[in-house]
DNA sequence: TTGTATGCGTTATCAG
DNA sequence: CTGATAACGCATACAA
């Protein structure tokens, strides 16, 4: 009782006394300098004579100083903090992105702020406020479905930021990825030119992702184009897990050969393995009885039997391109970050054939 | 008189600067009341009567009040931000930690900083001076190989700090994992009790990194218990991707019988995967003439087929620990954060069993 | 090259 | 319940 109350007490006087953390203004006593000539010697240091900087430094280092952020933020306008928000870390392609994002911002000072919206759009916004409270000067975020709330902000503030992950001519935002719709429709043709001609489609949810509701779009076009077209059954969305991936592939073995699929189109390439994984169980083979395409071509994509066919996306530099347009903005070199689209590449492997002729 | 003169003034500065961001005095004077008052109906809305509320709220609105956390920082000595550590967001080990910790962090109004060191101690520690600098409150860092510096600026400026992936009874710094040292030992003694007397190891670099370190100590010593030992060319040591795991395999499966191992231990489920990928290529079969282990349990391991026996580690709960013993310290629920050791499971599965008889 | 003085936006203290 | 006012730690015109 005794002891914890005197915790209390402690914690309350040092909130009361400040951090109890030395200042600028100890240092610069002990330096027998000014204030002013501190925060010279650090951000400025040619302005400042080579013998009193290091007169400011030993001072600094002797009582462990450590400049406090808050105090420069409000006195420079500026806070060194730039944010990222994605869907969720669990999925590898955020991840990377981040990952590059970070290594980037990191060269030019920058700390990031991360945080995920698990998809849900309020949850985005929600995080995004507070991300914008902390001062961020800069923001990337994943896809382009956000609350009008939150551009309108950003813009207000005069924040620069970035859509990424996604890529669409003439976008009213910076944007820094790949058309999905052109990349999926690609995908189809390539398909739909081996000759398949009866599709099945196992994506992951497209509720609030604009990324998956582009890509559907470029398969039905696609498909349309050829006048083909998907029926109901063989449209099948769940969780991007491997588990749903070999689920969808038994359903779809299970159909009569009149309306069984030659080829499976997959969102991603966990479920496309989930599926190759799901004919093998069923007793079936690829790409002899289904062709099947992933997308994003993890590094176990092209060393299991059957490789997969499927398309490459470089993530780390989507997002290391990313940080550098927002960097530009915020080093003066540009007004706005600018729109870069970037390449996608089909890796034909040994998942797609040909469909077997007809008996 | 003078008060006009005043809001021009700043209005002037406002519109010279380009900063179109209100302020919470604005608000007040919109509201009819004091700068106090306005502070208060956000952070005591208690003590604040319900119509003065309204009316400030309102007047917030109208005017897109965004508060400012420099400011708010400098004044209540809370910043708001805690911050992460990792090696690398490429491994999804540390991804789903930062995950869960975010996730963690933000239903406690915090935001994470994250930075990665790329296994590089010195990288690490600037990284974490950085995050000082912004005043991080609190501090997750993976792994227990730190520089002493780093240590000891937290301890001065009595940053809570928590150590992840790790764990050691008796260690001198708070740690949330598990004991790398005991869960190898444990997977050395499966394959020992199933009959293997030969064994090869495949480890990712041990540099800088002490839970690989611990893996190998592991190993060495159940062997060591058994009487056993490894020889040289039975350690391979290299970076943890599929490739990597195949070549080993190859290696190992080109050496004459008497002196190939019978069992392979690697560093992770990757190694592990690119291990029975190359055994298959090599033209051997697991686990009839190899066994082999991984380490993570990763979503593909038990689908794959043979499926790989394994250690589960439950990331997300690493994270999710840990935050919650950083948020415990903020929130003055306690003093110092506590250590946990969180379990880990060995998975039995096909990848395993008795080493075939000699001839 | 260095010092002085002031402002940055908010919270907290104390009086009312 | 509310208001006036002093911190909070640093950067930066302006002087010297």
């Amino acid at each position: 009782m005794t002891e914890n109350s005197g915790q209390q007490e402690q914690a309350a006087r040092r909130l009361r006394e400040g951090s109890g953390r030395a200042k600028l203004e100890e240092v610069a006593h002990l330096a027998g300098v000014s204030t002013a000539t501190v925060s010279r010697a650090y951000n400025m240091p040619e302005k400042v004579s080579l013998q009193t900087r290091e007169k400011i430094f030993a001072a600094a280092k002797s009582v462990g100083w450590v400049p406090n952020a808050a105090g420069r933020a409000l006195a420079s306008n500026r806070s060194h903090i730039a944010g990222v928000i994605i869907p969720t870390l669990d999925n590898e392609i955020f991840s990377h992105q981040v990952g590059a994002m970070q290594r980037v911002f990191a060269e030019h000072g920058l700390n990031l702020l991360i945080a995920c919206s698990n998809y849900n759009p309020d949850l985005g916004l929600q995080q995004a406020m507070a991300m914008i409270e902390r001062g961020v000067e800069a923001m990337a975020l994943a896809g382009e479905t956000h609350p009008p709330a939150l551009y309108e902000h950003l813009e207000r503030l005069a924040i620069p930021y970035v859509l990424t992950y996604a890529y669409r001519p003439g976008a009213d935002h910076a944007m820094v990825g790949f058309d999905n719709e052109a990349a999926f429709a690609r995908m189809t043709n390539h398909l739909i030119e081996l000759g398949h001609r009866r599709f099945a489609v196992v994506m992951q949810p497209k509720d609030d992702n604009d990324r998956v509701e582009a890509r559907l779009r470029g398969i039905e076009k696609a498909l349309a184009s050829a006048g083909l077209s998907l029926d109901g059954q063989s449209m099948m969305i769940g969780k991007a897990s491997l588990d749903f991936g070999m689920d969808c592939a038994g359903r779809l073995a299970a159909l009569p050969v009149p309306s069984r699929p030659t080829a499976i189109i997959c969102g991603n390439d966990t479920l496309a393995l989930g599926v190759q994984m799901g004919i093998a169980r069923a007793g079936y083979q690829v790409p002899e009885d289904f062709s099947v395409t992933g997308f994003d071509d993890l590094e176990l994509s092209s060393r299991i039997r059957p490789a997969l066919t499927t398309m490459f996306v470089d993530n780390r530099q989507i997002g290391r391109i990313a940080a550098e347009q927002l960097v530009t903005c915020l080093t003066g070199k540009s007004d706005r970050p600018q729109s870069h689209e970037v390449a996608v590449s089909l890796r034909l492997r040994e998942s797609t054939a040909a469909p077997a002729q007809e008996p």
